[in-house]
DNA sequence: AGCGGAAGCG
DNA sequence: CGCTTCCGCT
């Protein structure tokens, strides 16, 4: 039906688009590619790099290097062989009202996802009955193609682990053993997640869950990771089922669902989500809030949707410094700044303790719009 | 190159 | 509904 040419398989295992995402046909079970997923595949692979790539360095922004060519497969995949890139590029602008995709002005070819509008709305975070992914971390790190660059961990995480695990908790459970003693751990209604022991947690000890808005990136974190913002976790966790054991560190100790960090726990992101959701109508939440703003606020709803008064939200975050910024301090003693950029602050792995090793936990009264409660909704 | 209206198609 | 086709405009 798709002329044979249509690859079986356009996802990797554990990444999967939610239902709405296809196109239910009239022969049950048979699901049409749309066109951002058909960019999104072609993303994904390595051979059409020289087709249609990630900008380097932008979140979701994406370069068609050969239009014609690009045109020619999604022509193919469709049985349109007319097809052509001044029609696709139509299909794409029908995109910039549904919020999935945007013109990056000035450069040709040259688009951009809205990630948070595609995977977000669909797996909001409070519906994730399954405690954060563990962190899988390993010298041989496996990164993901489909990932581009940029794109948020907690964002990746949780649209992977919720979609399997609301699907089928089975697969989690065969995926993370660890999970059946977080779930004992939550039955008994334990205070502290974070008292687990933990024998029996998988949480690294470079764990980069739930900090979005201040990633702890452990100095061996590599470079190319920091620069991505994205997890070595993520990547792993996409390419291998298997968990692998991890012992913690008099640093980072191995606990699920709560980081702590030289004794200082931060607030885990379903903690911080919740608070926020039950605050907000709709259960929504600005996107900034889960990401670093500067990113994220580029897919705050239109002010048109923007309506009513203020409401007030305290929010606990962690914060720690850019992780460039770290990088760099770690070799100019263990300056920081912190992650408004304003205040010097010293932290490291070699500093003092007593003075110096504290990451900064801020709780900051912030007033938050009152949203149209569908803003986030899917797209129509 | 890029935009968006209009009409049509399955 | 998600494009495809066509096209005038910038």
């Amino acid at each position: 039906m798709h002329c044979g040419c249509t690859p079986s398989s356009y996802w990797l295992p554990g990444l999967a688009f939610p239902d709405w995402a296809y196109k239910a046909e009239s022969s049950p079970g048979s699901r049409q590619i749309q066109l951002w997923h058909f960019i999104l595949e072609l993303l994904q692979k390595e051979e059409f790099r020289h087709v249609i790539a990630w900008q380097q360095g932008e979140y979701g922004e994406f370069v068609i290097k050969d239009p014609d060519e690009v045109a020619r497969l999604w022509g193919r995949h469709k049985c349109k062989p007319q097809m052509n890139y001044d029609k696709l590029s139509r299909a794409l602008r029908y995109y910039y009202n549904k919020r999935i995709l945007h013109k990056t002005k000035g450069k040709r070819f040259t688009y951009k996802f809205n990630f948070s509008k595609l995977i977000f709305v669909n797996y909001p975070v409070w519906d994730v009955r399954c405690p954060p992914q563990p962190v899988l971390m390993g010298s041989n790190v496996c990164r993901s193609p489909v990932v581009p660059p940029g794109v948020q961990r907690e964002v990746l995480q949780n649209t992977f682990l919720a979609h399997k695990l609301l699907a089928n908790p089975l697969t989690c459970r065969r995926m993370i053993p660890s999970l059946m003693d977080y779930e004992r751990c939550l039955e008994k209604k334990s205070p502290s997640i974070g008292r687990c022991s933990p024998a029996t947690c998988l949480l690294g000890p470079y764990c980069h869950f739930g900090l979005n808005d201040g990633t702890l990136y452990s100095p061996s974190t590599p470079t190319e990771l920091r620069s991505t913002g994205f997890s070595a976790s993520t990547s792993r966790s996409l390419c291998s089922s298997s968990p692998v054991a991890l012992q913690g560190t008099s640093d980072w100790p191995l606990c699920p669902g709560r980081l702590f960090h030289r004794g200082q726990s931060f607030l885990s992101m379903e903690e911080r989500i919740q608070t926020l959701g039950q605050r907000l109508p709709g259960g929504s939440f600005p996107a900034h809030w889960l990401g670093q703003p500067k990113e994220s606020l580029t897919f705050l709803p239109p002010p048109t949707e923007i309506k009513g008064q203020l409401d007030i939200c305290q929010v606990a975050s962690a914060v720690k410094p850019d992780p460039e910024v770290e990088l760099r301090s770690l070799e100019q003693d263990n300056v920081f700044l912190d992650f408004h950029g304003k205040n010097k602050v010293l932290v490291g792995p070699h500093g003092n303790q007593s003075t110096h090793s504290k990451p900064i936990v801020c709780t900051h009264t912030t007033r938050l719009p009152t949203v149209s409660p569908n803003w986030l909704v899917k797209p129509t």
